[in-house]
DNA sequence: TTGAAAGCGCTACCAA
DNA sequence: TTGGTAGCGCTTTCAA
């Protein structure tokens, strides 16, 4: 079926070792040589057999990415420019989506070890290190994306949540808010840090959240967060004072939050203004174009990816590095309650 | 590093293919050799090296999906609903986007001839067919998706393309619309069996298209289609006789299209009624809320799926097949101009 | 500059 | 029920 190096070796009269070199552009091979294998080379089409190269070098030129959610566009993004940047430098990309469960995690961790993919890359909906022995066990490199543990080191690529927290609600504040609400996600490290970010925004004024001001994402079902955001959201409204400004983890919970503001007959952003996080590319054409933060996915992606390949490249075992982007304000119509606020900040 | 079926072997006193036996559940095995094998394998957190199986057996267990653009939501969802598939059978994806350019595409697809898939899909931004005699003549089995070659003789799943148009356009003509445009998309197939199914639509009420009223989606940079769509509406909304229906191409596009029209000042559904194609998670919350002719692309995603799956299975090439999903037309606000109008159809 | 030999980790085949 | 042998397609090493 599929050329072999030795099917052109024969055909040539050569050995397989010269025809390898001259595939690997091996120095010491004579001109004619090179030119005769790969003319033989194109005339067949000739494609390496990379398991066969994989079982002798012990690389496979293969990164694994395991995300929660494909189809949420945060991890869409930071897969295609994985994709993107692998792709430029030989690399493949086995991607698979855990649907936000550890356990499935952790099987597509396996298997990506099974494969042995130079390096993995994951977004962990784990809630403890634990998982994690198992790649160290096995000595392949990992990074964590977006979502990091504390006091564990390891390589980390993903934005800086606590300023993402900081950045939302003070731009909130900005906008005369002074009973900021606030949507938080999932216990993992995103959810946490901005949370923080959001109680340190308020403390810089002097402010706390008031009671029943900070409300949970479901976790059930739904990832994105549309059904959690609107329930989190009728809750809020019940809550004994009205909030007048809410900062949600995400743009999917915070689409949720504004159907059920809007159902519920209030303004957006008189009544309530309301921030969320991702700036996911339709924000512009909803019902009220959604203020985001901007967690910079595409960076992180390309961080991510040149730091995998570099580790790559080099077998050896880099310490592990934290990178972390900058968040940034888009302003939209969903905070904006004076004319002249800057569309960023 | 990694343990190898030799090293439990020689732990065990036994041979490297009774533990090989053991691995792949070998009927063959004694009820105590077996146990102890299992037992060790799982101490050592055994995980097979899968290029070396695939070296002799000839298959990767490995599906390869090249996609235009794994951002546009669509295709995002096919790639998810093949990857759960794939993993319930212990096939990985390697996923890779072409940026709907025609030579990464044959680029990528030369990547997993390389890599050895046993099965590639494709959902292919091609012109011609003359990319495909590559993987023809490695024999490796392909899946067209989505776009298909009118006289290519190959397998395919997707959306019935003139029922689309069909039924995008049939249901603007209930809605009473008579003066109908279509902002078609690039010259693949889709594009071309939606503007089929419009023209037919129209002619089954004894319509045609009035001048200037099919234009084309602008293919350069913007592969979505907001942009293109905003410029193509703008262009319809200057034509001799202005719309007062709008079929188009894609979510996307529709999108930009609406921006456009309100930018001029006119009313959706009243003025000019909106119908995309797609059906994207958050047509709900958009400025109006789109109508759209779901594709099922989790549909689509599932049969390729288990086509390709089929196919890798028994390595025997099976004759290609076309499998055909049907769309659902699901009304939003953008089209409904009678209150009793179903949300379906 | 070229190539013979060995071996990567596994499975297929057949003999014990 | 168990295992020896051969070999998948390639790279590495070292000798010619």
């Amino acid at each position: 079926m599929a050329a072999r190096l030795k099917d052109i070796a024969d055909d040539l009269g050569i050995s397989v070792v010269t025809v390898s070199k001259v595939l690997r552009n091996h120095p010491d091979i004579g001109e004619e040589t090179r030119k005769r294998v790969q003319k033989r080379m194109r005339e067949l089409n000739y494609q390496p057999n990379l398991a066969a190269r994989s079982l002798v070098t012990g690389r496979t030129w293969t990164l694994g990415l395991v995300v929660p959610d494909l189809l949420h566009p945060f991890f869409a993004d930071i897969a295609k420019a994985i994709s993107v940047e692998a792709r430029k430098q030989g690399y493949s990309l086995l991607i698979s989506s855990s649907d936000e469960d550890p356990d499935l995690e952790i099987q597509e961790i396996r298997q990506l070890l099974a494969r042995r993919v130079d390096v993995i890359l994951v977004a962990s909906a784990q809630s403890s290190v634990e998982g994690f022995r198992m790649i160290e066990e096995q000595k392949t490199p990992y990074i964590l994306i977006d979502r990091r543990f504390v006091g564990h080191n390891a390589s980390f690529v993903g934005v800086d949540d606590e300023a993402v927290g900081m950045l939302a609600t003070s731009h909130l504040l900005e906008q005369q808010c002074r009973r900021i609400a606030h949507i938080r996600g999932p216990n993992v490290s995103t959810a946490i840090g901005r949370l923080e970010g959001y109680k340190r925004a308020l403390a810089s004024h002097k402010l706390t959240p008031l009671p029943g001001h900070v409300v949970s994402l479901g976790t059930s079902g739904d990832h994105r967060g549309e059904k959690g955001g609107y329930e989190a959201a009728r809750q809020l409204l019940g809550a004994e004072t009205r909030p007048d400004g809410l900062f949600c983890f995400n743009d999917p919970s915070a689409l949720g939050a504004m159907r059920a503001i809007l159902e519920a007959g209030l303004r957006i952003p008189e009544d309530v203004a309301v921030v969320g996080c991702g700036n996911l590319s339709y924000s512009d054409f909803l019902r009220v174009p959604l203020s985001s933060v901007d967690q910079g996915s595409e960076s992180i992606g390309k961080y991510a990816a040149d730091l995998a390949l570099r580790i790559a490249r080099k077998k050896a075992k880099a310490k592990p590095r934290a990178e972390f982007i900058s968040p940034r304000m888009v302003v939209r119509a969903s905070s904006r309650r004076f004319p002249e606020t800057p569309s960023n900040s």
